[in-house]
DNA sequence: TCTGATATGATAGTAATGCTATCTTAACTG
DNA sequence: CAGTTAAGATAGCATTACTATCATATCAGA
């Protein structure tokens, strides 16, 4: 049995975390934290207790914990982008790609022991919340150019390319596609905290409906 | 000649700062340094400092910084509603008034003096990177029901209603109007920090390339 | 004009945060 | 067996995010 494993540029941390045990407890339990604590209130310090570690060790993977959340992120986009590949690559049109792939971006992903440091659904729930807060900083542009949100650039690259096969007339597909990507966690968060900003409801179901709503958006769009 | 005054939400602050001369100081000052230093630079230590004060006087304004950013962003929603009211007061129908809309919520301003102690310009820049920021948090739900978001959800309300006027049978009209409202702040940051992500340029053609955009979106979608 | 109430300033202090540094031990590698 | 490397242990330090107290200035009502 192949066993994957995710190349994530190397900027994203000091030393591989996915290579050793420490470093794999490291990934596991800060997706833990910071799920449960919110990035704000999680620490180095509180994640090395929690595995029993110690600051300083943690702090020889990751230079602070905004590299581990982009780490993290990092992986989400690789990992479903591999998710999307797999879904598309049999389909013969753009057209199918595309409705395939909005499906899982909407979906909920209920459980994966693919790997086993990596708990799928609680880094779903980060992402939904903290996403945003990889960029939206005052380093973006240095943190740019050492490629680390190139999951991210990669991923809204590859289905563009399917909208423009689509519809090469349509003048903004960059950025329909990253507005859809984005909004589908940020529509699940509405739906969850802010329900007046939304009509998908708080049910399982709303995954249906936002892959609806985003099916709609995308493909009467580009029309 | 009646000056114009927008009462906020009193849960925003702990002393109204637009009541003051040390609050409105308090306004412009953070203004200026957030749009600097960007929202986790910012403390209000290097506020007091600016304007001549203490940690302790601005703290009796605010509570912490983020409520203090959630002030900025409501006074902002606020300020934003008021301008789409003017807009599209005189139009005749709900599809003139959604594009006249939409010709705002794109817009660039320039200069707006109506207010002396607010850099419109400046807020404008702060709500772009640091918006998603005052509810992507763990005390989202408390926030919530102290109607600390309620600029956004009445605008938001607004916009749908017209949306609704439109295409009744349409499912999603507040799932569409939340996207438009956040995409027209992140695609602007793409622009200007990560533009593989977008199709807009960073010369100021981009805020009409944004309205065409979004009013297509819109459109097509309820179309 | 006196009397409070209130706003601000001045100053101090404290726990937590976000690191950095150094030293030792354990493990594994050639 | 020697040498490198990873990890643990411990210390320290500047900054942050407050909280508390006391003094002073101001202004409004009696």
């Amino acid at each position: 049995m192949a066993t994957l494993y995710f190349r994530l540029n190397p900027h994203l941390y000091l030393r591989d975390p996915q290579q050793t045990e420490l470093g794999q407890k490291i990934i596991s339990a800060s997706v833990r934290l910071i799920d449960t604590l919110g990035f704000e209130q999680f620490t180095f310090k509180k994640l090395a207790e929690e595995i029993d570690s110690t600051e300083a060790s943690v702090y020889r993977y990751f230079e602070n914990k905004h590299r581990l959340l982009q780490y993290l992120v990092g992986w989400y986009w690789t990992w479903l982008e591999y998710r999307i590949d797999l879904s598309t690559s049999n389909l013969p049109t753009p057209h199918e790609k595309l409705k395939a792939c909005i499906k899982v971006v909407a979906s909920e992903k209920k459980f994966d022991d693919t790997f086993e440091f990596m708990d799928e659904v609680a880094l779903h729930r980060i992402v939904v919340s903290e996403l945003d807060k990889t960029y939206l900083t005052k380093q973006v542009d240095s943190d740019n150019k050492d490629g680390l949100f190139g999951g991210f650039k990669l991923l809204c690259k590859k289905i563009s390319a399917w909208v423009s096969e689509i519809n090469p007339t349509y003048a903004y597909p960059h950025t329909l596609v990253s507005t859809i990507l984005l909004t589908a966690k940020h529509q699940i968060f509405f739906a969850e905290h802010l329900p007046s900003l939304t009509d998908l409801d708080k049910t399982t179901s709303r995954h249906h409906q936002l892959e609806k709503f985003l099916e709609t958006l995308l493909l009467k769009t580009i029309g």
